[in-house]
DNA sequence: CTTGACCTTAAAGTACGCTTTAGGGTGTAG
DNA sequence: CTACACCCTAAAGCGTACTTTAAGGTCAAG
């Protein structure tokens, strides 16, 4: 049994962070030792390394939560799990989609933009005032 | 000269977006009414869109802040400007790479998920404990 | 027996871009 | 004259994932 800084250290994250896992129900509250400090097996490290993995690919700790109350119901089915994984993916595709958008008008802009002049005759100026010079249709 | 409401309306945002980019800076403080109303001319509504098309490409309020700076400042070169929208570009690689990472990641544990089965059998949920079956390196 | 590293709590702060709330004045149509 | 839509202000709230603050108790080393 561990106190709560050594299974921080070992998950790779601050002890406030455990805490308010803790508190947003992302981990199971720990034993109390009798000076009121939090016991925890070797195995928080894990669900501690869940939750960041399943941050690592997108998930909100909303999600993350989700999840586990899915991991932890013997009913349920992997698909609800991959229902999930699938919206995660649908929503990385938009943002993907918004992003992509962004670059390609961000790159023709700059490279619209002579090496030198004035912000007078800045392309990239006229553009966001809705000047469309270069190639903005309709 | 038009009310707050009216220009609002034109430039597609609330009256309460309206006197919050005012707030911010990034209108200038209209001239009031008698009955301390703002007043403002048509050439509000273009101010607003510089702002939304500005937001749409990425920039953030404060980005546009600078923006604005450079776009009244008449000792300002266009090559600012243009490494203003470098930068973001370069931010938005970044998002683009971190996303496209998370979308590989996710698409190839929702191909492992088999059409059936309960959670305690999930290569989702397997990866997330850290399971690395499928192909996970080191 | 003090120092310093560790643990405890509840509450507030951070960043971002607004929105909402609370409480009130203005203007015009019926 | 009374609705009702519009305008005003300052301040607080929202969502996300924490971090920071304030004020304190615990424990091992020297």
């Amino acid at each position: 049994m561990l106190n709560i800084g050594e299974i921080a250290r070992q998950g790779g994250v601050s002890v406030e962070t455990m805490r308010y896992y803790e508190q947003q129900g992302l981990i199971p509250t720990p034993d109390r030792d009798t000076n009121g400090y939090r016991r925890y097996s070797p195995d928080a490290v894990r669900q501690i390394q869940f939750i960041k993995r399943a941050q690592d690919v997108g998930f909100t700790l909303k999600d993350i939560g989700d999840l586990l109350t899915l991991k932890a119901d013997p009913g349920a089915s992997c698909c609800d799990v991959r229902e999930r994984a699938r919206g995660k993916l649908t929503e990385i595709d938009e943002k993907l989609a918004v992003l992509l958008r962004m670059r390609d008008v961000l790159a023709t802009w700059t490279d619209a933009c002579p090496s030198e002049g004035p912000v007078s005759a800045c392309p990239i100026l006229d553009a966001l005032d809705g000047v469309l010079d270069s190639e903005g249709a309709a």
